[in-house]
DNA sequence: ATGTGACTTTTAGTCCGTA
DNA sequence: TTACGGACTAAAAGTCACA
């Protein structure tokens, strides 16, 4: 079970389903874009935090980021 | 929303549901019991890899443990 | 059996660039 | 617009002694 690319693509489907590019996710979000891109991709393992706040810039829910 | 806080609530009460001591939870998650310790007590922000293995040692998904 | 502070080591997370 | 690398800084991971 690879949680990190879980992850990585409920963020990139969400992100998609609501027409934002990774640069106004990280914005929203207040992290690096670059960062963002790597959680995407499954490289990354992001804490709590970082998760609640995608979540919230999504809105939607920390553990509906962690749903497979 | 302390995110901290309901997670470590939720990991305290499913903990105690199952009559693990923290001692016997950070065994089964391979983390030290003091750790596990401060993530029940809110103070921790634990990574998503770190949530995953202590979903595991519960029985639960990681998803859970994010829930209110 | 658990709470807590003070740590050191490792990695999360940022900022710069290129393509 | 996204992927990716390098170099950096902030914070998480992990451990310990003691209450």
């Amino acid at each position: 079970m690879d949680w990190r690319a879980i992850v990585g693509g409920n963020v990139r489907r969400l992100r998609q389903a609501r027409q934002m590019t990774q640069e106004q996710l990280a914005f929203d979000a207040d992290l690096d874009l670059t960062y963002v891109g790597g959680i995407e991709r499954g490289k990354r393992n992001p804490s709590l935090l970082v998760l609640a706040r995608l979540a919230k810039a999504l809105g939607v829910t920390p553990a509906d980021l962690i749903r497979e």
